[in-house]
DNA sequence: GTGGTCTAGACCACC
DNA sequence: GTGGTCTAGACCACA
């Protein structure tokens, strides 16, 4: 076996043409991953290394997104074991997620005021992205 | 009545502590007076040194706001003359608005998803947003 | 008859807000007139101040439209007498169009290359822009 | 071989002298190039400060350049990475294109009529253009 | 190394 | 006076 065969791979791909910096795409791709119950708690994600590898991307840009993730305590490092989801992984991402849809509605809430939106259309316009996003 | 007696200001002030750049809190803050209506086609806007001065940035900050807004149509320039509100600035700026309204409304829902809400929190969520924002 | 009494226009409005300076649009507009036989050659031109009032413009704008309509000869200027559109003034007008078209015509061609159009795309488009004209 | 060896140019070299901005002369140039299927999707430009070396103009009117191109969603920028033509960026630089010449042309035929062309004299005109162009 | 923002100034065209 | 272009540099974030 060869070192370029195939492998799944254990987080989402990432595309450089993509807005926002690479490594935030990795952070939102594991903590994607974790909170929908992909990547359960304990499981060991890939090394710097190979996840560099298969991203193609530099292993600095791994490091610094697993750091994110650390702090987030989403993960933690094991010296010389490895990373692992950790125990409330799950829990943490999604309360995250959750603030930060908060957050991004408060934003979309007050930019619709100001294009002269009132409660109404904002709501119709909320359940019609809702009903898309079925499709 | 000496020569720094206060005038009224025609932009709404900004802030270098906030974040992100400081011409896109000039053009935000812009924008959302041509939208609201308290800046109205015609209405020629404070010239780059004198909004310059007034907001104590640098002249070129304010050239780079002007520049995106004219780009947006919202506004147009005439050399000699100054700088103006356009004929359909509000009608533009509102279109613009309500674009980002929807994009916001689409990411903050695909995260609330991510998070495991449901087509009702989510809704809850918003309309218990727009209560807190009339208090 | 009061001194803010209607009077006919000899020369086109002119708009603020239209693109380019607002001494060319006035030269644009005078040269229009006398290439399309509406200003006969020896009729006597508005003095400078009458023209600037009329358009709301400053004097000084108005005498470097005149400038330029001078150099090009098709005005000239009698000392204490006025400004009229000079004998032959038609036939340089249409001249100078004529040589603005090809020079126009040539710059449409060489984009419409530039964006892959053959001959026959660019012929028709070119056909149809003139029987829009018409309607 | 010394340091200042011979390299390919990316982009078609610039002139002070021509009418103008000079980074107006930079974007014209690189949509060319684009449009013409001589920068490729995908590609990296070179950066600000090679290409500013390059064309021995300042880094700041390649940045503005740039800017340009990016607005019109030619190419696109990402911090640490380089700045490459987008993905549609052909079909994009045509269309403007296409636009430019269906612009340029309305404007020509106005102004043939204006010199009292008529319909067959302007065709004629272009169809001579276009052989010569040949040749 | 890359691009992103901000600053400080020059000179010119237009009104 | 206005805006339009060009220059010269600084500091930061990202890879």
């Amino acid at each position: 076996m060869g070192k370029d065969a195939k492998k799944t791979l254990l987080v989402p791909p990432i595309s450089k043409a993509a807005p926002g910096p690479l490594y935030q795409q990795i952070v939102d791709g594991i903590k994607r991953e974790v909170s929908e119950g992909r990547l359960e708690p304990g499981t060991p994600l890939p090394s710097f290394r190979l996840l560099a590898e298969q991203l193609m991307v530099s292993l600095i840009t791994v490091k610094r997104a697993y750091a994110e993730l650390e702090r987030d305590e989403i993960i933690f490092r094991k010296q010389g074991l490895g990373t692992f989801v950790s125990q409330d992984g799950v829990a943490r991402s999604r309360q995250i997620k959750r603030e930060q849809t908060e957050a991004l509605l408060r934003e979309a809430l007050r930019e619709g005021y100001e294009a002269g939106m009132d409660d109404k259309e904002l709501l119709d316009m909320a359940k019609r992205l809702l009903k898309e996003g079925k499709e």
